[in-house]
DNA sequence: ACATCTACCGTAAACGTTTACAGTCGTGCC
DNA sequence: GGCACGACTGTAAACGTTTACGGTAGATGT
């Protein structure tokens, strides 16, 4: 065990008979003599000195911390960004703090307003509900933030999103191409930011392909398994059934198969199924699951290096960039029966 | 857009005409005269003030942030420890700063350095290689840690650890009672903690039950699917082949259920599986895996909360605990062809 | 009228760094 | 020898808070 206090610059001077500038100057790699240098070295391996990051941060006011804030960190598309954004800010000597904040609005702002305290650097949120006073503090930010997912126009915040519109375009063409007309849409919530886009995404892309929308084949609940089970009961329920369905993510996906099974309908022959995201589940499941990618990794890794680049240039830069990850379509079992 | 440099304390202290001390009272809810807090909010709201997270800390010494360090937050495991860490810490006031190491033993050195430097309050690591360099930085630690994992006797520090000895008894008392004499065994790499109390705790359960372990049946290779599909067909390549097989975490179970599928075996029929860990991943796969729970959730809970405990009395306080989270069985249809 | 008490408030020091500025000392050149 | 210069080094101020300490003003009691 070391002495009580641990020891400082000073402590290390005096030890050293040296001034605390010519300590902080070895500590920071300035020019010093050999002489000295040594001396200093040799106090603080004996006395156990190490420099105090927030001593530090309060001069040089950078903490050298980013904060990253999302609903639920257990959300697969969630964790896929977290890897890729966690290693890019380790690399541009930055360490990361985590937020899960519940999807509760409050908390969100509770995380902005931290970055006015100085508790980060800069930040990467991807609110899943986007409130008008959500956007006034994100808009009164001063230090660099990077949204992942939509944004109104005119904020004044960078934005890297998914494009789902295409996404779903994408994956309707695939299903249309295998001869499926009847395709149904299990959603999540109509006032969260993707289950809002994906149903305008369905409807136009529907209307694209020339399919009318049988609005008893659309079903709107949670994004979860127990949605895609309930829903995909229901609408096997209606005649003339579904022979294909999308479901706005994977999890909704995973409970439909599982309703699918549980009714004895073969997957994909009987019915197709679609799921949104392309977690790691998807590659796991029976049958293993056609998935719309809409690039959650590659988002995270371009918010994170957006973020750098602010980081690195304080004065304002450009003004506001919008970034769109394009999607693409990742066909499994579930829709093309060949492969596993 | 605010004014140029953000508002201190002293700012506002002369813009409501008071001194920064009571400014300071003002913001940390201590007695002042109400006239006095009136024109201090007035005058911090009117230049938008906020105060100095950096600043505080410097002054009180505590950060309110508490480090998790794990080898990839992309393991499930992991990620099943963190979803109940934060909830933990932010309850008590604490933000977490999440440190992905790749396993490097370098790298984890030097979180538990970050901790000298005061980037954070306390730490939570779950190394998977205890070296005995590890060792002794830990042991070097001023604030307080935390381990998940097991730890040589004698570490003066925190440690929560699984059961995994009798975790893998469970599983193999249950093969046992459904017949299965000839069980292999696919584990992870030996020169990982995990993957050696593993193998240790195969051995011991096969011997208590009787049970002759052929070494032809059992393979190292790393804890990923790869490893658990390359295993698998090795292992059926043998006469006569196994009749169950335990695999050392849900990813290699994973893959031994591919092989087994590709090979044309019924899975429970020709070949029971046993996974461990019981990741999310076990309730999604088909069939469904039955695992051995070695409790990364609670793991997790009750790390973090016996490192608030730490924090709340700095004072040395109890010595070094040392909790072992019981482990059980979640039967499945990988073993119990039943249910779905 | 005076002492005493309460309730606030302000001054200044401290937390552990970084860094501008000025000082010292030895060297090389005329 | 005197001077300029370069290479280091030390002093002190600053970063934005918290808090010990002492001071002031008014209220209360005698």
């Amino acid at each position: 065990m070391r002495s009580k206090a641990s020891p400082t610059i000073t402590t290390i001077a005096e030890a050293a008979g040296v001034s605390i500038a010519s300590v902080s100057r070895v500590f920071n790699g300035l020019p010093v003599r050999a002489e000295t240098e040594r001396r200093v070295l040799a106090a603080a391996d004996r006395l156990g000195y190490v420099p105090n990051a927030v001593a530090r941060s309060l001069k040089s006011n950078r903490t050298q911390q980013v904060a990253f804030a999302v609903a639920d960190i257990g959300n697969p598309v969630y964790l896929a960004m977290l890897r890729e954004i966690q290693p890019v800010l380790k690399a541009g000597g930055y360490r990361l703090v985590l937020h899960s904040t519940g999807a509760d609005v409050g908390e969100e702002i509770e995380v902005l307003r931290g970055l006015g305290r100085r508790h980060a650097d800069g930040l990467i949120i991807s609110p899943i509900r986007v409130t008008g006073e959500l956007l006034r503090e994100i808009d009164g930010l001063t230090a660099p933030a990077v949204v992942i997912g939509s944004l109104p126009d005119g904020a004044r915040v960078d934005n890297v999103r998914a494009d789902s519109r295409t996404g779903i375009d994408l994956a309707l063409r695939h299903l249309a191409d295998l001869g499926r007309r009847r395709i149904g849409f299990v959603n999540g919530p109509l006032d969260t930011v993707p289950g809002r886009h994906r149903d305008t995404a369905f409807r136009a892309a529907m209307a694209r392909g020339g399919l009318p929308v049988d609005e008893g084949l659309v079903h709107v609940g949670a994004f979860q398994r127990d949605t895609g089970f309930e829903a995909t009961r229901r609408l096997l329920d209606r005649s003339p059934g579904p022979d294909a369905l999308l479901c706005a993510n994977d999890l909704i996906a995973l409970g439909a198969l599982d309703a699918l099974r549980a009714a004895g309908r073969d997957v994909p022959g009987d019915v197709a199924v679609v799921g949104m995201d392309d977690t790691e589940l998807a590659a796991v499941s029976w049958p293993t699951l056609t998935s719309v990618s809409l690039g959650s990794a590659e988002r995270g890794r371009r918010a994170a290096e957006l973020l750098l680049d602010r980081l690195r240039t304080p004065d304002t830069g450009p003004p506001a960039q919008v970034i769109t990850v394009a999607p693409h379509l990742v066909v499994r079992a579930s829709t093309s029966g060949g492969d596993r």
